[in-house]
DNA sequence: TAATACGCTCT
DNA sequence: ATAGAGCGTATTAC
């Protein structure tokens, strides 16, 4: 794994209440106190100090123990347990939710465990710590905690100044007391602690306990050598063993406990802006505190440490390969190897709850444990949408391996049962294509426990891999050649697509499996694992739904409109070849310059990046514009523009009725849920997510989009302006957010705010070059950009920036703030989490820099537009099938769904498939859905 | 035949 | 020198 570095993290662990009754008596309470009388000095001196722990360790993880109300198993074993412990002062306790409350907003894990001191929690982190092979730092003024220390374990422990913290490593801990740190729980049993009322030894102190730990060993040791002590302090030990006994058992510290947290949970620096504000303005924190505590809490080094298996770890087992012969033997072998059920969640179930964003809060980010009592289903044949096919399912559980080639019907019933009873605990690589291939086998399969493909995307966007091997290769560093290699001179010559031998097909199985173990990992690393289960596997799902359905097309149309192209393309073709005097190849980029700017000596206005001139519409449009009227140069030009467009329509169109399949006249597009980097959809063989908008022209190919039948009608609808709405609700401008809840025509008020006059006398012009900048906001558009796109000067494109900006500045200052978090981080994240990861924002290239700061600041806005489109069709899909309707989706074009409306159903389901969308998330402004409804695509429009 | 360059379509 | 996609055609490299 090239990703595995040698650095190791780092884990902090703080005691809570000791850290803050230090910073309170350290900092006088006159002086830190709100207007309203609430004390915060501890508070204060409690993030002070944490942050510069922080900014000085740099750990990877963090947590912070409390203490809770009500006595501990200390208190039963030990009467009067903390008895001198004077309640600690009203001004104090109440600083303790509030620091709690800090904690949450600034993404820090606090603990409290209920019987068990903070003390506890501590000593079970820092040994789950040690255990993950993390470096371990305590935060602690109790000295209890000495007794952790070790080579991975150092305790800062608070000095007399409290701001001087003391590393207390085992070296530390033999100077002060001249004993190691595995002793000094026997040296504090025999010394007693003032603080917590556990009388010691009378007469002894450190120096005592030290001379005789260190003399006998051990406190067992000394006990059973105490008649050989001499002297008063011998006489002291003797009358006092009970004491001590009980002393050191109540020091132990407990370091098992289950706290319900795995250390991959305690990554912090995903800060609650709006809570953290809140808190801010209630405590009275001025604005360098503010900054202070904020840059010390995010400014988290991109986390170095993997979970994930070592290098030599990444095994991929060589499973034995079971024969079985008949579906009884089947359902057998999967009884004895399959893990059972987990209670865990059908498609049906998980459909009940429409509340999608209240799941990915509840959902467990528990994903390794359950990866690692999973099994594997590998089928192959073909997942083409409409066409597809099952040659043969591979299953992998418990070290055994099955193949089973698909003839006819034989297994078909038993491979049925079998992904019914255990699918909830099944792996596949690829839920959606899974889906499609048993379809055709007339299988179906709920939603499995992990997606190998869906979650390599989570943990790496970027990452585009065709074959399971590809993502073995990149995620596990095991290349293809590690394949059982077919033996040569051996291949088939009936001229069948061989499907492939079981021993090939079971080790794709077997990296399928050494693949979900290790993206585990990676999953619950990033905290997507909730990501994954309740937004994409169930998109997985739905999308095949579409794929299956396809969209109808009416071929008469599509055929009509493509003679009509051609005609006129042909036309124009020889209007051009008749001005440039001879036959040219116009979809000839090469030979298009050599007539223009050769032949013709026109002045070349643009380079490629290959260096040749450039032949594009925009540079073509300006030698249009300069040529002069009647000139062979302008005919030629004019009828090259209008050539490119209809032959370009005319391509579209032949694609689509190449696509076109025979079965049912419908276009069956795959949905790649996998590609775009942000975490949208794109549409592939064919893309129906490109089908022209523009100009009436190029609509009208939308027409041939039909619906099955006479009585049935199309449904579009569409988001307006999601983006934005996204940036309003993120950014938290409340000018921007009054917009969209004055309902009035948006851009129209935006323009009435930006050039300060009532929305009335607002011109066409200005609409658009408002319209134009909010657009290119998410785009990270250039002065230059929009200067270019609206054709006006760059100053004024300038001033229009400023103008906007001044009106809203918090979108502005929200946007410098993704770029910046992306820089501290490495990566970017949506509302929902999902991550993509930007290296070349440290990049010494300045273009390549420039670039990435403009994909990072789009990512979390395009990729958050993205999730909620996903949330609304799961919501839509499962809100028309529990009506009962059969009203269906056929096509996403990410912020539209085109649905097929059943005889009768127009207008429930208008209406289902509207609040689904309006209402897949809440944010701080309303989420539009505009519908038309119509006998075509084009109609349906609105 | 496969890979690259160019141009153009969409949100 | 505005983000994210897919695809057809011509041309070049092998």
């Amino acid at each position: 794994m090239t990703k595995q570095s040698n650095e190791r993290g780092t884990l902090l662990v703080v005691d809570g209440h000791s850290m803050a009754f230090r910073a309170f008596y350290a900092l006088p309470v006159d002086n830190f106190s709100t207007p309203s009388g609430q004390a915060t000095n501890a508070i204060w001196g409690f993030f002070n100090m944490l942050g510069e722990v922080i900014g000085a360790e740099h750990p990877t993880r963090l947590a912070v123990a409390f203490d809770v109300k009500g006595g501990t198993f200390r208190n039963d074993m030990l009467e009067g347990y903390k008895g001198t412990r004077q309640a600690a002062p009203e001004e104090l306790l109440s600083q303790i939710p509030l620091i709690q409350r800090m904690l949450a907003a600034l993404g820090v894990t606090y603990i409290e465990k209920p019987g068990f001191e903070a003390d506890d929690v501590i000593g079970t982190l820092a040994t789950m710590g040690e255990q993950a092979g993390l470096k371990t730092l305590v935060l602690s003024g109790d000295r209890d905690s000495f007794q952790l220390i070790d080579n991975d374990i150092t305790v800062l422990y608070p000095g007399y100044h409290f701001k001087e913290l003391k590393h207390m490593t085992p070296e530390a801990v033999e100077e002060k007391y001249h004993v190691t740190p595995a002793q000094y729980p026997d040296l504090a049993a025999l010394r007693g602690e003032q603080s917590d009322n556990i009388p010691g030894v009378p007469g002894v102190g450190d120096g005592y306990a030290a001379k005789w730990l260190n003399q006998y060993g051990s406190l067992e040791g000394i006990i059973e050598h105490a008649d050989e002590i001499g002297g008063k302090k011998g006489q002291a030990l003797r009358e006092n063993i009970e004491q001590v006994e009980l002393n050191r058992k109540v020091n132990a510290l407990v370091r098992d406990l289950d706290l319900g947290v795995t250390i991959a949970q305690l990554s912090f620096g995903r800060v609650d802006m709006a809570a953290l504000n809140d808190l801010f303005a209630e405590l009275d924190f001025g604005a360098s505190t503010r900054k202070k505590i904020i840059a010390n809490f995010t400014d988290v080094p991109v986390d170095s440490v993997s979970f994930a298996p070592q290098d030599g770890d990444v095994t991929v087992s060589e499973p034995q390969i079971d024969e079985v012969s008949t579906p009884e033997e089947l359902l057998a072998w999967a009884e004895l190897h399959c893990p059972a059920k987990q209670p865990g969640t059908t498609i049906d179930k998980r459909m009940e709850t429409m509340d999608i964003v209240r799941q990915l809060h509840e959902q467990s980010q528990e994903c390794v444990p359950a990866v690692d009592a999973s099994w594997t289903l590998l089928a192959e044949g073909s997942a083409k949408p409409g066409a597809s096919r099952l040659d043969s399912v591979t299953l992998l559980a418990n070290g055994h391996a099955v193949h089973v080639p698909m003839q006819g019907d034989t297994y078909v019933e038993a491979l049925h049962s079998i992904l019914d009873e255990h699918a909830t605990t099944l792996v596949v690589h690829s839920y959606k294509e899974h889906l499609h291939m048993l379809a055709a086998a007339g299988i179906t399969l709920q939603v499995p426990l992990f997606d190998t493909k869906l979650a390599g995307y989570l943990v790496e966007p970027d990452f585009t891999g065709a074959t399971i091997e590809d993502y073995a290769e990149h995620f596990l560093n095991v290349s293809a050649s590690a394949a059982p290699q077919e033996p040569q001179g051996m291949l088939d010559l009936d001229g069948l697509d061989e499907p492939g031998d079981a021993s090939e097909s079971v080790h794709k199985a077997a990296l399928v499996e050494a693949l979900a173990k290790h993206l585990a990992y990676g999953v619950q690393e990033s905290e997507q694992y909730a990501l994954l289960r309740v937004i994409e596997m169930p998109t997985s799902y739905t999308l095949f739904c579409m794929e299956q359905t396809g969209a109808a097309v009416d071929m008469d149309r599509l055929h009509a409109m493509h003679a009509a192209f051609a005609d006129e393309a042909d036309q124009l073709q020889q209007t051009a070849w008749d001005a440039a005097g001879s036959q040219c190849n116009l979809q000839s980029p090469k030979q298009l310059g050599k007539v223009l700017f050769e032949d013709m000596g026109l002045t070349p206005t643009k380079k490629t990046k290959k260096g040749s001139y450039s032949t594009n519409a925009a540079a073509l449009q300006k030698l249009y514009a300069a040529a002069e009227e009647g000139t062979q140069a302008f005919t030629f030009l004019g009828a090259l523009l209008r050539y490119r467009e209809i032959n370009k329509l005319k391509q579209i169109v032949q694609t689509l009725i190449d696509a076109v399949n025979p079965r049912d006249n419908r276009i069956h597009t795959t949905f790649e849920q996998t590609v775009a980097a942000t975490g949208r959809l794109s549409s592939v063989d064919p893309n129906l997510q490109n089908i022209p908008n523009r100009n009436a022209q190029g609509r009208e190919i939308r027409s041939a989009f039909v619906p099955s039948a006479d009585d049935v009608a199309l449904l579009s609808a569409d988001y307006s302006q999601v983006e934005l709405r996204i940036m309003a609700d993120l950014s938290h401008d409340e000018a921007l957010i009054d917009a969209f809840k004055s309902g009035m025509d948006f851009h129209k008020y935006v323009a009435s705010l930006v050039f300060g006059k009532p929305v009335d006398e607002i011109t066409g012009d200005e609409r658009s070059h408002v319209k134009a900048m909010s657009y290119g906001l998410a785009y990270g558009l250039s002065t230059y950009g929009l200067s270019q796109q609206l054709g006006i000067r760059p100053h004024e494109a300038e001033q229009l920036k400023q103008q906007y900006f001044s009106v809203f500045g918090k979108v502005h200052d929200y946007l410098e703030s993704l770029v910046a978090t992306a820089r501290k981080r490495g990566y970017t994240e949506t509302m929902f989490g999902r991550r993509r990861y930007f290296p070349a924002l440290r990049s010494s290239n300045r273009v390549a820099r420039d670039a990435a700061e403009r994909a990072a600041l789009n990512a979390p806005i395009q990729g958050s537009a993205a999730d909620i489109m996903k949330m609304a069709m799961i919501r839509a899909q499962h809100a028309l099938r529990s009506h009962g309707l059969k009203s269906r989706i056929v096509l996403q074009i990410h912020d539209e769904l085109v649905v097929e409306l059943a005889a009768g159903e127009q207008e429930e389901a208008v209406s289902l498939v509207k609040d689904a969308m309006e209402h897949a998330v809440h944010l701080a402004v309303p989420l539009n859905v505009s519908t038309g409804v119509g006998s075509d695509w084009q109609l349906a429009a609105h």
